[in-house]
DNA sequence: TTATTTATTTAGATTAATCTAAAATTTGAA
DNA sequence: TTCAAATTTTAGATTAATCTAAATAAATAA
């Protein structure tokens, strides 16, 4: 098995590279990990050793299959203790993901199909993140920014880019949770600030808000 | 807070010392954690300058205050994730402990006390075992073993002093599991067995066996 | 194309937890 | 009471994960 610490490097890169889509450099795992880019480094040729990422100095790392199929399931761990820990305990959103990076190391499989089950089989977590199968296949659904919509488009919101404990709350104060639909009424031309319509209500929110709110058109 | 490593040692002194009702031997806890006893003196050595121990080289060793309130704690989390894994998710009592061992070490005072609610407030653990509250009270009930019950004697199951596997699923197997109405019927003098019945059922068990199971009269 | 800045790796230390082997202390049998 | 056996501690290494500072490679600006 993988150690404590090897699981979360392997966790920052597959999130650093959008899935694996891109190559990911030493000074962003460091940044994400909260270490120095030589302590990457060393854990580089760890992983590489153990066959679990392709590295070649200077050039970035990406994960392989093995490394892949670790990471996803370090993940489908961590949104399936998310939904728990809504659900069933109910904890709000943003106090969840904390608990889960702890929650998410604990090893055994057929725990986490168990909880799967008793969680009746969640297709996303509180956030809106889809949660990998038990075979590691994610659902992935089309999401797009409410920055990124027009005038008059409506949509439901179903993600959220931005996982912080503020962000969340702001949200939550504002109405703007998972499942509500809304409406972009008008395109504030001086900020970029947008209005919009949820549930009755009209409110403007920065486009720095609308940039981290996802929506299924 | 204290390390997964600190914590599994304040946990088996306090297992080894019957809840602080006798000193502890460095070669007890090493063979409790399986290390060697030149490691265990380098934690007690850590443990008593976090003041967690009472330390007196080659005179072996107590919980402090601090000492027991940390362990009572660790304790409370593993009973509470076993029921947890029996209740909710459908394990076998048999099948719990190793995850638990793993579960006890996620610290967040906010989750065990939710997880507590969620269970419904236990008093006992699938192993019979009572659940300090979060004040870190313990009930203990006046359990008997089988072994020193007479003839004639009554008695309900309350717990077991052996938590291995085997012996868990042999108690299931011969229907002696916790909560199961029992009278002695007979002693065997020749090897020290045990005659009795069990919900109408007749058995007769090993001393050995009589040994790890306990009642309450 | 060269020089400078930036990114990455290497070298050498540190800390926590562990080990083996040797030294010190305690126990308990004769 | 004495001394051999058992227990415990110390000394010195090792491994994983981390760091700082120095060296090297890559990127980019002049
Ligand atoms: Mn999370
Ligand atoms: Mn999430
Ligand atoms: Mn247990
Ligand atoms: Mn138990």
């Amino acid at each position: 098995m993988h150690s404590f610490t090897e699981e979360n490097y392997l966790k920052a890169i597959y999130h650093l590279s959008d899935g694996n889509s891109k190559a990911v450099s030493t000074n962003q795992i460091a940044e994400m990990t909260s270490t120095k880019a030589a302590s990457v480094t060393d854990m580089l040729k760890k992983l590489a050793d153990k066959k679990l990422i392709n590295y070649i100095k200077y050039q970035g790392v990406t994960l392989n299959e093995s490394g892949i199929r670790a990471a996803v399931n370090i993940i489908r761990k961590h949104r399936l203790w998310e939904v728990f820990l809504v659900e069933k305990l109910g904890f709000k959103w943003d106090e969840v993901h904390d608990i889960a990076e702890e929650l998410e190391h604990i090893n055994s499989e057929h725990l986490i199909n168990r909880l799967d089950d008793f969680l009746g089989n969640p297709a996303t977590d509180p956030h809106g993140d889809p949660i990998p199968d038990r075979s590691g296949t994610i659902q992935h659904k089309k999401l797009v920014k409410i920055s990124e919509m027009k005038q008059n488009d409506s949509g439901t919101i179903s993600g959220v880019s931005e996982h912080s404990s503020v962000f969340l709350k702001l949200l939550e104060k504002l109405g703007l949770t998972l499942g509500t639909k809304i409406t972009v009424t008008e395109l504030i031309e001086f900020d970029g600030s947008i209005m919009l319509s949820a549930q009755t209500k009209e409110l403007t929110i920065s486009r720095e808000v609308a940039k981290n709110i996802l929506v299924i058109l």
